[in-house]
DNA sequence: TCCTAGATTGGAATTATTCTTGATATCGCT
DNA sequence: AGCGATATCAAGAATAATTCCAATCTAGGA
């Protein structure tokens, strides 16, 4: 869980995991997700793997997902009611949605910032998770 | 869109919105939406507004709510893949969501904030709508 | 090597939502 | 009031993403 996940040496593989088993399905699903950083569906995470593994299956392809998603080696993120997308970077931030050209993203939180800093939160509430997206359109600059 | 929504003399209706025919169903959908401000889904609007629309199906209850949230009178909610829900708060707000009890709060920002404070936006980019979504326990106080 | 738990597969099932179609109702206009 | 154009409604069929299921398969430990 705290390895070093943009490793050289295996192909960018996090080689080790507790509790998780590292099949070539898995390695090749984070592979994929991490050697193009934009935010694929399962269907498409689907097709790329299956330049190396044509036999996947899709169900596999959502079972790799969600265990790699339950061990916080990437991140499952969702817009408004469109298909789940697949994020490999997996450290705290939000969306930007760009409406014209469809793509997607990664905004960081700019530093120091605390979220009772702009956000009225209920009293004792302990933050588990946070989701930001924000859609709008790039200026044609 | 800018009328009173809060209005008293009609049970809290929308009487005029642009553009807007407000037939029965719409009334009685977003009347629903209004008295109890919990987060429902289509389904749960759908039963609570059969009690007085007892023909209406749940086709119309997707089309009423939908109109209504293209006309800005409501807003929908979605968090992660579950159904969409309704919110009755058109005001820029956030949701806290609840773990232990399922609720949904909304959170205001506080006053004054700015999202390029403390979001570091792609320049130019102009936002059109902010989706935060927090998720969480709250300590039993 | 054998056993067992966990992983993979393909297809069926599920579920929220959208679409389609025909019937109704409403609006603007004369 | 009457008329045509347009919008809405209802019911069920259709869609699409995701999950479930049952049957293999595989890897690693005894």
């Amino acid at each position: 869980m705290n390895r070093r996940l943009d490793d050289k040496a295996n192909g960018g593989l996090p080689e080790a995991c507790p509790g998780l088993r590292m099949t070539p399905q898995r390695q090749e699903v984070y592979r994929v997700l991490m050697g193009r950083r934009d935010h694929p569906t399962a269907n498409e995470v689907h097709s790329r793997v299956k330049k190396r593994l044509p036999n996947i299956s899709l169900a596999t392809v959502y079972n790799c997902l969600e265990t790699l998603v339950d061990h916080g080696l990437i991140r499952q993120v969702n817009f408004e009611r469109e298909s789940s997308r697949y994020c490999s970077n997996v450290k705290e931030h939000g969306h930007f949605h760009d409406a014209s050209s469809g793509a997607i993203h990664d905004i960081d939180f700019k530093p120091g910032v605390n979220l009772a800093d702009f956000l009225a939160l209920p009293p004792g509430a302990m933050i588990e998770d946070i989701e930001i997206t924000l859609r709008g359109k790039l200026a044609a600059s």
